[in-house]
DNA sequence: ACATCCCTTTGACTGATGTCAAAGTCCTTT
DNA sequence: AAAGGACTTTGACATCAGTCAAAGGGATGT
């Protein structure tokens, strides 16, 4: 189990931990690997454990009866998901799948619970997640309830672009995925994307998108419905 | 103090803790009041703490440039918010507002952090709060992304019939608020009331509706976009 | 190189929901 | 009881975004 502990170190939520906290964690933790698209556990599956991801992409999502998805996350190499259901004891809230070919660290329930209880900085890094996860999720509300797709659209971009003041952004996902991402479909995706290149905000080729007007996208990503 | 020891008790985040630790609790507890309608805190202030509700209601919200609303929550007494700043050190992520003449207890940052590193206990309720709120976010999404108004409403009435099994509903938020909180506005819930009535699947006279046929407002809350 | 499959784009159309405006209702205050 | 104001309802309208259908593009494997 020495690879696991090796993974740990950089994983967030083990940040601040003592060496023999490590080695309690390797020895609960368990490999486990999923090819692309495979499922990692549905809505209302009992919550047996929870997660952290170590390569790849798990996507977390909500799927209507007729079908229509809205990913709540995507996480990446050292985010967990399915921890709530190791603190309320109901089932899962949400459906997990690989998104690519993916290795995650699962964690048995009642151990990593136990384990919380003797270690208070663990337990305050995992309130830490929580609380950030919460905060993302606000906001997704907040985008989906108050503004238009061209909002949260013109909002994503700024963030892709953001981390590095980068003028180029490179789109992770399929534009499907980043539909889904933002509550919408690809047909109208793909007419928003048109519309900014028109516009002269964005020129976009395939997953490439350059942002021409960063001003005019910050615009249009305050808006909230409507303009005045 | 004793007062404040005394509502203690009742609040689920502070359930099996010992009787010292009430004390240290109400030590460091401060009570505040506000006025309907008071704001308590507004989306970006410095979090310095977070809050209890003892009596009352605080809306939990966030707002548009255009001042459409969503209310994220409507806390309750013995419900707490605010929490998410103390652990992300971040500002509050949304507003706060007295819906009614409300009393709360404010428990500073700092001294509650070190509170929680010292007891397991309150620190694995502290992480059940946030995972149940974390919970009901993800419904909420799910509602505004998947389903129509009508099925959110239709969602809500039998959420509220259905603790007693109950026929009769009362609302206990006007029907701008109950907008809000579904995510849409007066007008267009005033219409679907009105249609649900023609529908003969509720009664409604005022903040009073009778559910007549629950079967059919449970399909339509089920329904996500577009019936086949 | 070619065929195939899947993702993306575009067009025509529909429907749900927000906007604006005005009438109606209820409750509180004087 | 009357008056005022806030909340609610209704109507006419605009528009965003989803549906359905089909064409276009790009990647992969044979």
């Amino acid at each position: 189990m020495a690879d696991v502990a090796g993974h740990l170190a950089g994983i967030s939520l083990f940040s601040g931990l003592l060496r023999a906290q490590y080695e309690s964690l390797s020895r609960i933790g368990v490999k486990r690997s999923f090819r692309k698209g495979e499922r990692i556990f549905s809505e209302g599956d009992e919550g047996t454990g929870f997660y952290v991801v170590l390569g790849g992409r798990v996507k977390i999502f909500k799927i209507s009866t007729e079908g229509k998805e809205q990913i709540l996350h995507l996480c990446g190499p050292g985010e967990s998901f399915g921890e709530v259901s190791v603190f309320t004891g109901q089932g899962f809230p949400a459906d997990a799948v690989a998104a690519l070919p993916s290795t995650v660290l699962f964690f048995p329930r009642v151990a990593f619970s136990s384990l919380i209880r003797q270690d208070p900085a663990l337990a305050l890094n995992m309130m830490a997640q929580l609380s950030m996860r919460l905060r993302q999720f606000a906001g997704l509300i907040e985008d989906l309830s108050l503004k238009e797709v061209p909002g949260r659209l013109a909002k994503y971009l700024l963030y892709l672009g953001g981390r590095d003041g980068n003028e180029t952004v490179d789109l992770d996902v399929s534009k499907g995925q980043l539909a889904a991402l933002l509550g919408t479909i690809p047909e109208t995706l793909s007419r928003i994307l048109a519309k900014l290149n028109r516009q002269e905000l964005i020129r976009s080729r395939g997953a490439q998108i350059r942002i021409l007007d960063r001003r005019g996208l910050e615009a249009i990503a305050l808006e909230g419905k409507r303009l005045p």
